[in-house]
DNA sequence: ATAGTCGGTTAGCCTAGGCTAACTGCATTG
DNA sequence: CAATGCAGTTAGCCTAGGCTAACCGACTAT
């Protein structure tokens, strides 16, 4: 199973979630904006996958493998996000910004702006 | 009619293969790696939408809406592109991320990245 | 104990946007 | 003049990924 863009979404915002407290199907789809039963196929997609596990109680965890790119989206997140608005871009709208290109931005892109900000 | 991001690639297409002569659906299916009938469909929609126009022989033109917008996205590409590439991004990474950022990318961040490029 | 609320799931719909197969119409060519 | 080929269209399939409606099971509160 290669995980999509949206899949993306719903393991960093399950990563997210997770550092507040435990993470149900419910507040994910609040956190997103997306109905329950988006929310649950998608948990059933990415359980299937391997990336995410729910105890008895529903309570959601991620995968080794699911963290691995949940961390991966969320850095990515955090510094397209502050790059923007270190070139000026209001915060809400670097935010916003950073939520799309993190999905289809290249590994080498990535690094390269990464270096760029670590050099200033 | 709202466009969508293949709206918008399709429209780029256009514009690019118009500088290098007339353009006809199949040049644009092999250009964007398309089959002809993705091509047709999306001529359609976009005639429908008053992006597009053909004359008798199938030839394709921009209206002066879908030339604004792919002047745009087009410019989006250059310069994202352009920029990725300053930061040490090999061109043909570049381009291609650029390809999919130029879809996701506010005004205020483009703008940002433009002005940050012009004062180098 | 019965009723309501809440979280989750199932069934099924819808759009976007690819695809192949098959048809049409024109134009060229043996 | 028939056959071939090419461009475009039509019909219909498929996936991703939203949605609502409706149902289930567990807790809670009257």
């Amino acid at each position: 199973m290669h995980i999509q863009e949206s899949g993306e979404m719903y393991l960093e915002a399950i990563y997210v979630l997770s550092k507040k407290g435990q993470v149900r199907a419910i507040d994910i789809g609040e956190y997103l904006g997306y109905s329950k039963p988006s929310v649950s196929r998608a948990m059933g997609l990415l359980k299937n996958g391997g990336y995410v596990t729910a105890d008895e109680n529903g309570y959601l965890s991620l995968t080794e493998v699911g963290l691995e790119v949940a961390e991966k989206i969320f850095e990515r997140h955090t510094l397209i996000s502050d790059f923007l608005v270190r070139l000026g871009v209001a915060e809400a709208i670097a935010a916003e910004d950073a939520c799309k290109i993190e999905h289809h931005i290249s590994d080498e892109s990535f690094e390269a702006i990464k270096n760029y900000i670590k050099n200033i």
